[in-house]
DNA sequence: CCCCGTTTATACGGTGGCGTATACATTGCG
DNA sequence: CGCAATGTATACGCCACCGTATAAACGGGG
């Protein structure tokens, strides 16, 4: 048979880079044709129509950023803090990941779909979340508490544009984190 | 003179409208009319084209949310926490503004002249949040972290699809903004 | 009542994208 | 080498949208 030149794998990592920089809107085929550098003429043998591929890219980013993310973290080992701080570098400030993220983010408000599949992503992050935060705060609803805002932080720290005067963005965000990981109050009370 | 059947403002109103569910991409002259009940005839009349209509979308988005929202707040008075909290409804949870500041906001990361616009947005509210929160904490360095912590939740919050076992999304959210703005770590130290 | 500016409808050419059909090129295998 | 499968180029019809041009409808001031 005929050389495989433009698999399917190229096609949807090129629609992957397409969305995260312009959003589903900007996933077409023939300009990622031409980005291949080829003509879309190979692109319906592997795919029934441009729905099929957003579908597979969509499958492709589910499983990078759920199962190859946390079965690293946990194969990595540390103690929870760092493994918190782990997980956010591997999906937060993966230069690959994190602009595919944010456009799935803003693209699931708008479509059911990919909504749920967003909600099974999220999902699994926060139980990570908990189960580290659980370590060093036993009240449960703190627990909850601090895992949202860890989260919420995460992301929402991407999506603000407002300045800090003379402190940088990294800066304030370690003492957030110290904030949020630091001090055992779920310890006091009850 | 003729009458103004369709002014200016009912196309930007519409624009807003279009943006908000469906992206800058989803603002379409003649699918705006098409809502108008129109033809797109005399859209011409008014702005040059279609890039003309976006920034007079942003004009007034920048005008509401600013202006008039942190006059809103100033105007009404009350106790900080009270300020923060209608700060958040009058922003994050009205169903007009909302849905518009979370487009513009996914939009900013590809356009740079709508990122400054937003920086402009979001340094004025992170001036408010700041004040208020330094009524209630001393160490400046906190008030950063924390006002980015309310900041980022109020945004992150819509773009987090994870759920909360049996606590409902606004009790989680409760608990977290009583560890912001409840406990004065601030004070502590120094 | 009629003129004139304003608003609107309609028609047009151009572009870009989708999905199909068809023919050409390439390559492994017999 | 020739066959068949696979990938590719090209061309087509279709539709949605942009921006322009032009002509019709409308409504207030003379």
């Amino acid at each position: 048979m005929g050389a495989t030149r433009t698999p399917r794998d190229r096609w949807v990592e090129e629609g992957l880079r397409a969305l995260a920089d312009g959003g589903p809107d900007a996933v077409r085929v023939e300009t990622l044709a031409k980005r291949l550098g080829v003509t879309k003429g190979g692109f319906y043998g592997f795919f029934a129509d441009r729905a099929a591929l957003l579908t597979e890219m969509l499958d492709t980013w589910e499983r990078e950023s759920t199962d190859e993310v946390i079965d690293r973290i946990e194969r990595e080992g540390g103690d929870p803090k760092t493994k918190i701080h782990r997980a956010g570098v591997l999906t937060f400030s993966d230069d690959r990941l994190l602009p595919i993220d944010l456009a799935i983010r803003d693209w699931a408000r708008r479509d059911e779909a990919v909504a749920e599949r967003l909600r099974r992503v999220d999902d699994r992050r926060m139980a990570l979340l908990r189960e580290l935060i659980g370590t060093f705060c036993s009240d449960p609803d703190e627990v909850e508490a601090r895992s949202l805002l860890a989260f919420c932080v995460a992301i929402g720290e991407h999506f603000l544009a407002a300045g800090h005067g003379d402190r940088t963005r990294a800066q304030v965000l370690a003492r957030a984190a110290d904030l949020l990981l630091d001090r055992p109050g779920g310890d006091r009370g009850h």
